[in-house]
DNA sequence: ACGCTAACTGACCGATCGGTCAGAACCTGA
DNA sequence: TCAGGTTCTGACCGATCGGTCAGTTAGCGT
């Protein structure tokens, strides 16, 4: 009997090689790092050959690149929304569960280039991330005076890519999505809002 | 001449090997990762042979143990006062300053065993890392109802050591020390009030 | 049945990894 | 001056790194 094609794309824990492929090396690099994960680790974790990895991405970079390149968009796309924060209370807060939304979307992406991207330099797809993270602090720091409020950006930031991905070892267990969402959402506000209540100055 | 032993503590930037090799190492492990790090490239920056390394330090993983130790030690130390939290409104204020402080004078030790504690686990001064972190979390969440309260220590955790570390690679600068200290202690004082204020119960 | 192509693999490459070891270089007290 | 200890190094080890390549396997249109 022939095999169609769709008899692939029933399983749903057998997607394509490379779909595989590249969930397994995103995990790992978030959890172990870039350079502390071999080639030879996400093969074997995948049940593939090392060559196989290297079929689907020229190269390691390129699977770095396929990895969290998709993220980086995204974050792109959300930066645009940035200047809402000043317009209205309402509009800020759209903003702030836009991001949130998207840190957990991409919680594995974020946390990767977030934790590496000082140590990755040169890799144009982490060099990317790092000038729209820049963006993105300068925004906030723009026309901030005091030390604080930079700061909180910073801490915002930060303390929502760790607590997404590094704190659940702490026997914090997997939480309701919404309720972590909605949790998240109310510190986060809470933290930039000294920045949010100042009127547009020059 | 002879030359006394105190003419080597009198050059202020070369002192003992070993110090200088562990410096040299610590900054590595943390903006590189300690897979990322070879005892190569440790070697080359600090001026010796990687034999030289391995003189004064048994193993890579012992470079590592020397490195962030003392910081575990003094992070043991500082969660004997955690008890203080729900005491007074004074004694929380100045256990979350005393907290502080100790991520400033181990900005880089804590940086290295919070972003990589999950994937170097097996490492015994990991392993010690991970376990006082675990108890501060703990004691934290250990009667908070809401998620909420439970997010509010990750946050404040990962946003304070992503924002003496990481940060400052977007024109943040080197901002005066003073100032940051008292803007992060207000900030991470509000992140954590909420728990504060609720009563010890159960 | 055939040939084409995509998917996949083992063997192999030079470079580098962490680590060992014998010895060179150096300082110091006798 | 010389023995003894500390510090430091180059040569070397097996293992693993990222990456190349020739070749095998399998599915599909004809």
């Amino acid at each position: 009997m022939t095999v169609n094609k769709s008899d692939r794309e029933a399983q749903p824990h057998r997607q394509t090689a490379s779909a595989e492929i590249l969930a397994i090396a995103l995990a790992q690099f978030a959890t172990a790092g870039f350079a502390g994960t071999s080639l030879q680790q996400i093969a074997d974790a995948a049940g593939y050959s090392k060559s196989s990895v290297l079929y689907h991405f020229t190269s390691k970079d390129a699977l770095l690149e396929a990895a969290i390149g998709p993220a980086v968009d995204r974050l792109e796309h959300v930066l645009g929304g940035v200047a809402r924060l000043r317009e209205s209370s309402e509009a800020r807060e759209l903003f702030v569960e836009e991001f949130i939304d998207f840190l957990f979307e991409y919680r594995l992406e974020v946390h990767t280039f977030i934790n590496q991207g000082q140590s990755l330099v040169g890799i144009p797809v982490i060099d990317r991330a790092n000038a729209v993270l820049g963006r993105l602090a300068a925004t906030f720091a723009a026309d901030s005076t005091t030390v604080e409020e930079k700061l909180r950006f910073g801490v915002a930031l930060g303390g929502a890519a760790y607590e997404l991905v590094a704190s659940m070892n702490f026997g914090d267990q997997e939480l309701a999505h919404d309720e972590r969402r909605s949790a998240l959402i109310t510190i986060v506000s809470e933290l930039l809002a000294p920045i949010q209540t100042r009127p547009l100055t020059a």
